[in-house]
DNA sequence: ATGTCC
């Protein structure tokens, strides 16, 4: 093998010397030429597989590095943003948006006033970037949603809630309907479950979870809405209303692990700092495919809560009056003022365009809002996805006694079904704190208060 | 968030 064999290959630049000193090791194994344009193709293909490989490493990183858009290299500097309510978010979630505004696919982004560590990035942040997606940036519960439906019932007995719930509500990881109770929804029956393997493969499971709910902070619940003002087609009064909390269960977590890994092969060089915001290029396979899977999951999640909704509504004998409904972990494409699309991450964060409407709860057994957005691009047009954690899940259990959250449900009226010590009301930030800070963000169209609330057992029981 | 490494 020459010079002249590599180049045929398609291999270039400072390539072209990296993969002829391969090619001469394996001449001298004793390999033949047909066996080494072979193996040299698969690296040229697929260089990403090749980067621990000990005769293949720098081929394949130099690969990687000619077929990028941007290096791997962190900005000195990170880009500046804004954040809502400084004084409810910590230091260490400040230096973690930092490090996604360092990264040189990134072009803007925000802090929300529920903002705290998570995977890469916080949550309550917002993330822009230039024609690239970041698995992790979404979060690993892709598509994870809020639905508020007003139900035309004029009164309903903490019992019926309570058992509307137990019959119509599944909960908790790994968990499915019964197969005798299955439900059925069009989601299943796209033609995108055909277009991945990794779909394909995850089809059955999304199938066997549909309509059911997850664990940690997923819920649905049953509470009062009250309108001050006429609006959602509703004359101001009080409303009997069904919350929900829930995302794309396993299938969604599936297809976030299988991306991220994709993304941190393609990006070995890239800072330990930054590792789990690696990202996948919109021009490049990848990247297409974690777009088309992400949106199928966002799809996916909206099914579940459509399904959640329809039982109940089914079980009344009614039909919603209206309903509200947002995803608040997904990547959008949008313009900035300038005219220039994006790629905004919201990784628990409620898009808060123009007249948008959305949900951003409180706690277990503290008011959340029906919220229109105001449009704010300095935010992304976006807002918080509840109030936030203040304790961590583990810091929680250590420091609330049940008796304490009894007492503070009891003095709300609030029953839990499920929960635990790890989701109490003291273990968030202050709903109407987060919410007077995000005035410039939305405004407040309806006030919805928690009554009967159904949520995964915790590991230390309500 | 998820049966916690398909």
């Amino acid at each position: 093998m020459n010079g002249n064999d590599i180049t045929a290959l398609g291999f270039t630049g400072k390539a072209i010397g990296l993969a002829l000193n391969a090619a001469r090791h394996r001449e001298t194994a004793g390999q033949t030429n047909d066996e080494i344009r072979a193996e040299l193709g698969r690296v040229l293909h697929r260089p990403e597989a090749f980067i621990r490989d000990p005769l293949y490493a720098d081929l394949g990183r130099e690969l990687l590095g000619q077929a990028a858009r941007f290096p791997d290299t962190l900005r000195e500097r990170p880009l500046s943003y804004t954040e809502w309510g400084s004084e409810l978010i910590d230091e260490n979630t400040r230096a973690q948006m930092d490090t996604a505004m360092r990264l040189p696919i990134s072009v803007a982004g925000a802090l929300m006033p529920d903002a705290h560590v998570g995977f890469g990035l916080p949550i309550g942040g917002v993330l822009a970037t230039d024609h690239a997606v970041i698995p992790y940036a979404v979060g690993v519960d892709i598509g994870c949603a809020m639905a508020l439906s007003v139900l035309p019932v004029a009164n309903l007995s903490r019992e019926d809630e309570v058992r509307l719930l137990r019959r119509n509500t599944r909960f908790g990881a790994g968990h499915a309907w019964e197969r005798k109770l299955r439900p059925d929804h069009a989601v299943l029956d796209e033609d995108t479950w055909h277009e991945l393997p990794l779909l394909r493969q995850l089809r059955n499971k999304a199938a066997e979870q549909l309509g059911t709910s997850g664990s940690g902070n997923h819920f649905v619940e049953f509470g009062t809405l009250t309108l001050e003002a006429a609006d959602l087609g509703l004359a101001p009064g009080q409303y009997i209303a069904l919350l929900s909390h829930s995302g794309s269960r396993g299938f969604g977590a599936q297809v976030a692990g299988h991306y991220t890994q994709v993304a941190q092969n393609l990006h070995p060089d890239l800072d330990p700092d930054a590792r789990k915001l690696a990202w996948l290029d919109m021009d490049r396979d990848e990247g297409q495919a974690y777009w088309t899977a992400m949106n199928l999951a966002g799809r996916y999640a909206l099914a579940n809560h459509e399904v959640i909704h329809a039982r109940i509504a089914r079980a009344l004998g009614v039909k919603p009056l209206v309903t509200v409904r947002n995803s608040h972990n997904l990547a959008w494409k949008q313009r900035m003022p300038d005219g220039r699309e994006v790629i905004v991450h919201r990784k628990g964060a409620t898009p808060a365009g123009q007249g948008q409407l959305g949900i951003i709860p409180g706690s277990m057994a503290d008011p959340g809002y029906v919220v229109r957005g105001k449009g704010n691009t300095q935010a992304l047009e976006s807002a918080s996805h509840g109030s936030g954690r203040l304790l961590g899940r583990k810091q929680a259990e250590r420091e609330l006694s049940r008796s304490a959250v009894k007492e503070y449900l009891e003095a709300r009226d609030v029953t839990v079904m499920g929960g635990g010590v790890d989701e109490a009301p003291q273990a968030y930030k202050n709903i109407d704190r987060v919410m007077a800070s995000q005035a410039d963000l939305v405004d407040v169209v309806a006030r919805f208060m928690p009554r009967v609330v159904r949520m995964d057992t915790g590991r230390q029981d309500i």
